[in-house]
DNA sequence: GCCAACGTTGGC
DNA sequence: GCCAACGTTGGC
């Protein structure tokens, strides 16, 4: 079992649009993750996660309003698959390599694993906290200059936040 | 909105 | 294969 964290911008996608699409997905309950064109978030995807996994949802690009942090946790719900989106003309993350791929019937550029809701904080874990915080100390989220958007955590970070995310 | 940090692209 | 130019991310 091991422990991620993927971030969104929350303006953008928030872990209230993650809980409404899952909840629509019925049964299902999960939606696929797509839109990461960066090779080493996909490596992380795509070769690390694992259906059951636990996420921490991280919200970037904050406002006073809405600080950047972490707002609740997901968990992988499938394994890797391709990322359609990467083959949509009209998406926004529409890539052409990755449709030069499938034409030459290579296995996906872009693959993606689908993503479940699972809680909101009863406070977000906003960033000035979580670099105030000695616990988690070393956290990558926290590195200057770290732009990746899923990243590992330790078992030991993720614990951290979702304890003080829950707490009161 | 500024800008530092980073990944990617493309000329050579 | 180097590296300058460019685009993007994301904190502030």
């Amino acid at each position: 079992m091991n422990y991620w964290l993927i971030k969104s911008e929350g303006s953008c996608y928030s872990i209230d649009d993650l809980a409404r699409d899952c909840k629509a997905a019925g049964k299902k309950g999960a939606v696929p993750w797509t839109g990461i064109r960066n090779y080493q978030a996909r490596n992380f995807m795509r070769d690390g996660m694992k259906a059951g996994d636990l996420v921490l949802f991280y919200h970037s690009n904050g406002t006073p309003a809405d600080p950047a942090g972490v707002y609740g946790v997901a968990r992988v719900a499938s394994g890797p698959h391709i990322d359609l989106s990467a083959l949509d003309k009209k998406d926004m993350h529409f890539d052409p390599k990755a449709v030069q791929y499938e034409k030459e019937g290579k296995a996906p550029l872009w693959s993606c694993v689908d993503m479940a809701f699972v809680e909101k904080f009863a406070h977000p874990v906003d960033l000035v906290e979580i670099k105030r915080d000695p616990a988690l100390a070393g956290i990558l989220v926290a590195k200057t200059g770290q732009r990746l958007s899923v990243m590992p955590v330790s078992e030991k970070h993720f614990k951290r936040i979702a304890e003080v995310g829950n707490r009161k």
